[in-house]
DNA sequence: TCCTATTGACCACACCTGTAGTCACATGTA
DNA sequence: TACATGTGACTACAGGTGTGGTCAATAGGA
């Protein structure tokens, strides 16, 4: 059984692995790279062989998550899905799992054990506020 | 490398699939319960045979989601860990994944789309005015 | 020009996950 | 009593994931 993630409108093959998703943070945050400039920015919080980043990138582009340029004799790699998108599709497949999509319970969860900062508070009403307008 | 995965006290060796969870989700409705009674009230949603639910029961006992109970000769299943706790772990994982911790971009995630009904917004600024006055 | 370091392509391998089959045993029924 | 049936234990097996090795080509420095 083939699965596809839809991710409004960007079409991703299988699903972004955990170590995958470190990769796309990397490209997210600066793009397009080449292989051994992911190792370098991953360098300061994982512990990986550039072989292993390889693969991880190889699968990405398999995938449909990353597209690549050649640049001489190397590839440049560059998201196909933004960030954004897939934050986005992440949140509501966990908000539908769990909590039947309601938002409530979702941000009660992160009100617990002072998960939530005044300045968190501060700025979900502003967000409420122009939700309400908007609406 | 073995990973515990904590969830407010409660320790569950490696994660919880997601098959492993449509089994966890019929047991935080009502328990404890036999395998074939599982099967029954899973098999409205899902097309498995009996023995695969046996297979993800035992995976989930195995990994210390799930305690059980023997009755004559079989045994009867119930959950180790809350699904509310469950949730809430998912939830902080989520958000410090993907947004740093903060909740506001999740929530506004949510909102696009038209995620969010007037009733969740209407639910969400309660809760915000109650956590504004418990602080 | 010759060697070394780098790159993508391909391969390896163990563990996890989805999905079930087999087996030996107990039990209710004929 | 004999047998179909339900039970947990063990086994299987393909595809995904984490992690990294091998190899041939090639580009850049000595």
């Amino acid at each position: 059984m083939t699965t596809f993630v839809v991710i409004k409108g960007d079409v991703v093959k299988g699903r972004i692995s955990q170590s995958e998703l470190d990769v796309m943070d990397v490209l997210w945050t600066q793009s397009p790279l080449g292989a051994s400039e992911v190792a370098d920015k991953l360098a300061e919080h994982k512990d990986w062989n550039i072989r292993t980043i390889k693969t991880l990138l190889a699968r990405l582009v398999e995938k449909g998550a990353l597209s690549t340029q050649t640049e001489g004799r190397r590839y440049l790699y560059a998201p196909l899905i933004s960030k954004d998108s897939y934050a986005a599709g992440a949140t509501r497949r966990l908000s539908n799992r769990l909590f039947g999509g309601r938002a409530a319970p979702l941000v009660m969860h992160l009100a617990k054990d002072d998960g939530l900062t005044d300045a968190d508070i501060a700025e979900l009403e502003a967000l409420l506020k122009k939700l309400k307008k908007g609406a």
